[in-house]
DNA sequence: AAAGCGTGGAG
DNA sequence: TCTCCAAGCTT
């Protein structure tokens, strides 16, 4: 039996979180806002969000202001909120949509767009433009999961728990009401249909629901566990000058933190370094000071930088290798990851 | 197509 | 401390 669209709707009526990029009933969002904070929500919680999304939007108005600023500022913009690809393809993305004048509003010409995958254009597509499709996430996963009591772990149950959820599109209501069915789905998802501890004894569907009925709900989805992550080692330099001005460098465009800044410092590799080997990748002969240690965790290893400093009289008198000066003031505005602002904070600095 | 890609908060 | 999780995309 297919749960109904309108029970679904109806609580979506009463129980709707009011969100920054969330028109009020009614209304509508623009395009922009509505990619705007899918991009950033990729992965990253709503309380994450909340302030990056304000910040952002004062800075870039619209698009074609996105669109014309220079790619360090929109990294810098976005520096803490962690997977700096989607940065740089929403940059990408607004000049291309910019050049285009107008916002697609189909699933295919969005999903051809840089950032844009199956998801993302569905989300945008019944959010903005009301297109009836389904976009389906992680929420919809976990609530059509425990719909129709799918135990096939994730994530080889994806293309199967997609197909679940778009029968639940089938309903007239559904369609006619795609932006608020799909936001009723992310919410029914984030404040009922929870990972853990879902309060079924609220739930618009709970009487249609066949994990709950077999009293599994909490159960699912099913993951594959994943494996362990490697341990890896790097040493970092704060090397600064007589007037306090740090000296940075900007990481490679490909790979982890690309394009972001970072102290000079070692590679990260498996093996721990020692200091003499550490001092060998120092951007400067000094009298280097071990500060202590950084531990920060990414989604695919740990990282335990060793942090020295050091202190010189200009950075011009010194041979230095690839960088650049930046004051204290500064730091702000600068594309610093979390890890590097770890690192300097246990320096002293920012 | 499995792996790479950040971060902070909750339990 | 540790594990899992949050509106996934790209290669």
């Amino acid at each position: 039996m297919i749960p109904s669209a309108s029970a679904l709707l109806d609580w979506y009526e009463r129980h709707r979180r009011d969100l920054p990029w969330r028109a009020p009933p009614g209304g509508r969002t623009p395009p922009y806002h509505v990619w705007l904070s899918e991009i950033m929500l990729q992965q990253t919680t709503v309380v994450t969000v909340k302030p990056y999304y304000s910040r952002f939007l004062s800075r870039y108005p619209t698009i074609e202001a996105l669109a014309k600023a220079p790619q360090e500022d929109v990294l810098a913009a976005w520096a803490g909120l962690g997977y700096y690809t989607r940065a740089r393809n929403l940059h990408a993305c607004a000049q291309q949509i910019a050049a285009l004048g107008a916002f697609p509003s189909t699933v295919p010409a969005l999903r051809a767009l840089p950032g844009i995958g199956d998801y993302t254009a569905r989300a945008i597509a019944a959010i903005a433009f009301g297109v009836p499709v389904v976009p389906v996430d992680g929420n919809v996963e976990r609530v059509t999961s425990r719909l129709f009591a799918i135990d096939t772990p994730l994530p080889a149950a994806r293309r199967l728990l997609a197909q679940q959820a778009a029968i639940l599109n089938t309903e007239p209501a559904a369609q006619a009401n795609a932006s608020d069915f799909a936001q009723a789905l992310f919410d029914l998802g984030a404040t009922i249909c929870t990972p853990r501890a879902p309060t079924c004894i609220l739930c618009p569907w709970q009487p249609r629901c066949s994990a709950y009925a077999q009293g599994i709900a909490e159960k699912l989805p099913v993951k594959t566990p994943r494996g362990a992550k490697p341990q890896k080692y790097g040493a970092c330099f704060v090397l600064r000058d007589r007037h306090g001005a740090v000296w940075l460098r900007r990481r490679p465009e490909k790979g982890l933190l690309a394009g972001m800044t970072e102290l000079p410092g070692t590679n990260w590799r498996l093996e721990a370094w020692s200091e003499q080997e550490a001092l060998s990748h120092a951007p400067a002969q000094a009298e280097w000071r071990e500060v202590g240690f950084v531990t920060h965790v990414f989604t695919h290893l740990t990282l335990q930088l060793t942090v020295y400093d050091a202190q010189i009289s200009e950075f011009r008198s010194h041979p230095l290798g690839e960088g650049f000066s930046c004051s204290v003031q500064a730091l702000e505005a600068q594309a610093l990851p979390s890890v590097m602002r770890k690192c300097l904070a246990l320096a002293g600095l920012s």
